[in-house]
RNA sequence: GGCGCCGUACCCAAGUGGUUAAGGGAGCAGUCUGCAAAACUGCGAUUCGGCGGUUCGAACCCGCCCGGCGCCUCCA
């Protein structure tokens, strides 16, 4: 009992499982787990059995990472005993360091539980694609500025609400980086940028090294974001909006961001007006919940949009207005830009 | 009974001994706009679950307490 801050005498033996009367003590783990009747097994001189999960774990990190290696990672559930006993019997069997660090993460909660197989109140990732109104790529970078928004060792309470969140925190990345691939004639604040970018990197990665603080990481991103709409709107030139926006994508890849080249709600629509939560706690309101017979194509909205350029041209706003109403209740968004043209999002 | 994690603004969330307690979301006000949207600017915790203590100084260290979560050797 070395590993752990844990007195034999205080841990309480049967507090979960009965104990098996064939340990010599209570407190001896499994390495062979006998099987019952209809569970694969192999025979072995302790009777027909398969290993025991710590020996499946030892025997999977040394035939794919080797007898020593860098990183083990799990839940902090399996502190105890799952990881001290994969310790015991790895260095046991070959007198060698197993793992060199440990990282530990809190629990991803639901209703203030722990969401667990056992307790079966868990969802998949494809699950929640399935349930999510928003196209998978999407709907996967929502989930992933979510469980970065946290730091992983400690809890993080999974809702719809939070989920949302993150999708109301991307859209402003992404709608700059609409702005990005725009066409612009100024170039007065690029003598400022290289500096912006720098500073941020450097930031970025000090959080990084600093036990993956990956919410620190994220603000530092958001500092950015807020530093180069503001040089834009001084007026940054095409070439160095693409550097700006491959510096975001450069970085954003380290956390699995950024790489799409804008939110694209179009190319794969989904059902919306799904109300059930997924996790049946909040209800669901979100931006753009739009049911599928009164969606439309690409080319409607363009079509649209186009009409009402042409009314605004003509002064006639109450026109444009009832447009942009229109295509609001479809849950489209329009945006004027300064050049007279518009762009849409959902 | 033992061991561990968490409790910071309306919500999410950094910070863990010393400048004005990061950042995001929501909200409000202003600039811009035909009006919007986006963007930008400003506002928002004299205070970090509670009470004591240590210290020149504590959200951060120590003690006790309250609340939530987890682990204690065949769930994987």
């Amino acid at each position: 009992m070395c590993c752990i801050k844990r007195k034999l005498e205080d841990l309480q033996a049967g507090a979960r499982v009965d104990v098996d009367e064939r340990k010599r003590h209570p407190m001896d783990f499994a390495l062979w787990k006998s099987s019952k009747p209809g569970e694969p097994s192999w025979e072995s001189p302790w009777g027909p059995g398969r290993p025991g999960w710590h020996i499946e774990c030892s025997a999977m990190a040394m035939r794919h990472l080797g007898e020593t290696f860098d990183i083990h990672g799990g839940g902090m559930d399996l502190i105890f005993p799952h990881h001290e006993n994969e310790i015991a019997q790895s260095c046991g069997a070959t007198g060698k360091e197993f793992a060199r660090y440990w990282i530990h993460n809190g629990f991803v909660q639901i209703n203030q539980e722990k969401m667990s197989k056992s307790l079966g109140n868990f969802f998949t990732i494809r699950e929640i694609f399935e349930k999510s109104e928003w196209p998978e790529d999407i709907a996967g970078e929502m989930l992933r500025y979510f469980l970065l928004a946290t730091q992983y060792r400690g809890p993080l309470d999974f809702s719809d609400h939070a989920i949302n969140e993150a999708k109301q925190t991307l859209n402003g990345f992404y709608d700059l980086f609409k702005r990005l691939e725009e066409k612009t004639e100024s170039a007065t604040a690029d003598r400022d940028l290289p500096g912006v970018m720098k500073r941020c990197r450097a930031a970025f990665c000090e959080a990084m090294d600093d036990d993956f603080n990956t919410p620190v990481a994220l603000a530092e991103l958001q500092r950015m974001k807020s530093d180069v709409n503001k040089l834009l709107s001084l007026g940054l030139s095409t070439e160095a909006r693409k550097i700006s926006r491959k510096e975001f994508r450069s970085l954003g890849n380290i956390l699995g961001l950024f790489q799409f080249d804008k939110w694209e709600f179009v190319d794969k629509p989904r059902p919306g007006d799904v109300v059930v939560g997924l996790t049946g706690v909040e209800s669901r309101i979100m931006v753009g919940q739009v049911s599928p017979e009164i969606e439309l194509s690409k080319e409607q909205i363009e079509q649209q949009i186009a009409e009402r350029l042409d009314a605004k041209k003509k002064k006639n706003f109450s026109k444009a207005d009832e447009i942009r109403q229109f295509l609001a209740s479809r849950g489209i968004v329009i945006e004027d830009k300064p050049d007279g043209t518009s762009r849409w999002k959902r």
